[in-house]
DNA sequence: ACTTACGGTAAGTCATGGCTTACAACTCTG
DNA sequence: CAGAGTTGTAAGCCATGACTTACCGTAAGT
């Protein structure tokens, strides 16, 4: 319930974001996420982190290695509270056009013959 | 396309998710945002030009006063960057699921020997 | 024209957070 | 057991940004 707060200011960062589109191709371990990344391998960790109490992933131990993968959680979340604005906005959106379309002729009485 | 990367920076803030959630009930002027808030109106005011870059909400003038009204099209942009993820995030799940149910029965028929 | 209401912008302060290097803990391999 | 490989954490630096007050432009009312 209280996830999304924290889930938009997760995704919020650049780089955060390039971390959890790479789990987009499936679960991957940290050392793993880093190359290719310009920023250090502890500064992923700490990105995941971030990201792990944000429910937008979950990790699993694998030897000496961490696996991480995105987590539904944190996403439906996500959709959820957007989809609360979703119908709102476009009714918003229409009701402006019709506005903008009255203020440009205003003569009309009822019956728009043409 | 390139709206999702300032418009998750933009609803990270809680404050701007505040004036946002308020402009769910309707169209409002940004004295009327304001009030209420635990924020200066210049605040509010900056905050409205970082969620109108974000094409989160469209501005018109009514007046001496300016209105502010939620954008689809930024929320839009939000809901197709998740939904990328969506069914990623559930195969991944379900296979987690899956592999941690081998993990506590390994007796089970599929790979057994090791 | 003067005055009031409304809102955007400039300048400055201060907390937040993203990054780095250094270090500690843990797991597997020889 | 020793050493290498993998990851989380602590400490510190520094840029970003959220907030304030002060000011300016614009629109309506008298």
């Amino acid at each position: 319930m209280a996830y999304n707060s924290v889930a938009f200011a997760a995704l919020a960062d650049p780089t955060r974001r390039a971390v959890f589109e790479r789990l987009a191709d499936g679960p991957r371990a940290v050392g793993d996420l880093a190359e290719g990344l310009p920023v250090s391998r502890p500064a992923v960790s700490q990105h995941l982190k971030v990201l792990k109490d944000a429910g937008l992933v979950t990790d699993r131990a694998e030897g000496a290695r961490r696996v991480y993968q995105i987590d539904p959680q944190g996403l439906g979340a996500m959709r959820a509270w957007l989809d609360r604005f979703w119908t709102t906005a476009l009714d918003d959106f229409a009701a402006e056009v019709e506005r903008q379309a009255r203020e440009q002729k205003p003569d009309d009485g009822k019956d728009s013959h043409k």
